[in-house]
DNA sequence: GACGAAAAAGAACGAACGTTCGTAAACTCT
DNA sequence: AGAGTTTACGAACGTTCGTTCTTTTTCGTC
């Protein structure tokens, strides 16, 4: 990996720690340049304008997503047991060490009523990722393991929802039964969608 | 009411806009300023620090809050009705006409990783919430419409996750399916609890 | 209508913001 | 090792930020 390369990861890994805290939008070239020991303006050229860098490290978060929850699960065979591993794969990502809460949700409360490319780029990913749980439902009703008249977007909304439920208590309320709750939620959900 | 009152509601009115689209932090008195006609110096005034701003309209959403959604629904009958109409009051706060979306939430988000007085403001006021739909839950279970040994803190876990999935589905990704589905969810929620 | 108080304006501050530019250093490759 | 290209720096730009003063205007009351 070429040098300019590797400076960019370092930048875009400190950028993603401050995001996960102030979000995306309280990213400073300043304050990310002392941050990792560069110039403003060396810092800048390896972007060329805060959006941009604000996109570098969305897309660069969204991999990181990609490889720790979905990648693993699309491994897991198909059905509800690929779904398990979907969800306990999004609450460890959730609960990952970072100064923060997970960048994605953030960016989504922050960018929602922004128009522009930040945000259309977010709601392409957030849609597949929503897509992605409602195949893995989809999957599991052509298994046999749920019902055959199951609404699986109606199954991802919910799915999510869960997800966000867990994310806001235990984030903001600091709540330690919310893993717990999010649990048992999760396998409320299932259990309607199985019968 | 006296002069500074009414400025100050205009203030507060026009922050409370400013901020449901682009969060407390991106409030800032000068743009404050010439949105309501007045100087810098003079909004500075009504409140003394950008931070006692911020906390001045977090309170008057918050009330607005309890008096559009909490008061009604208490003078509904206790039970499953109560609960219904609590479901129904927050949708209709969440849709309401704002340039953004709900102040609340946004705050939720943004401030769930930074400590401070506005931060405990904000947790105090979403555990009350969510203790208000808890107690509500309580009461049906009271009052036979709902099961016995129902866990009312998980429904109101649960509760709070459909309007977070709402507001997500809604404003980030446009879903105009958005509130068909977060009602599909809450009759799941309550038809559950009720067996 | 005068008087004290409250409200608003005006000017200024130091700091931080994103961005541009020209130049120097460091790296990559033959 | 030398040429060519990245990569990084330092200085400066025009703005905007929150905040502090002092001064002027407006309000409520006797």
């Amino acid at each position: 990996m070429s040098k300019g390369r590797q400076t960019r990861d370092s930048i875009l890994h400190h950028a993603a720690t401050v995001a996960s805290v102030h979000g995306l939008e309280a990213l400073s070239i300043g304050r990310l340049a002392e941050l990792t020991g560069l110039s403003k303006s060396g810092l800048f050229g390896h972007f060329g304008s805060k959006e941009a860098l604000q996109q570098a490290v969305l897309e660069s978060v969204v991999d990181d997503f990609r490889a720790a929850v979905v990648v693993p699960a699309l491994r897991e065979t198909r059905g509800s047991a690929r779904l398990e591993r979907l969800f306990e794969g999004w609450l460890a990502w959730a609960l990952a060490d970072r100064a923060g809460g997970c960048p994605l949700l953030g960016a989504s409360t922050e960018l929602d009523d922004r128009p522009g490319r930040l945000r259309e780029y977010l709601v392409d990913r957030q849609r597949a990722w929503l897509d992605c749980v409602a195949g893995a439902a989809s999957k599991a009703v052509a298994e046999g393991d749920f019902r055959e008249d199951l609404d699986v977007v109606q199954f991802a909304f919910e799915f999510n929802g869960i997800g966000l439920a867990f994310n806001f208590s235990h984030r903001l309320l600091g709540d330690p039964r919310a893993a717990g709750r999010a649990d048992s939620a999760f396998r409320a959900l299932v259990a309607g969608a199985t019968r």
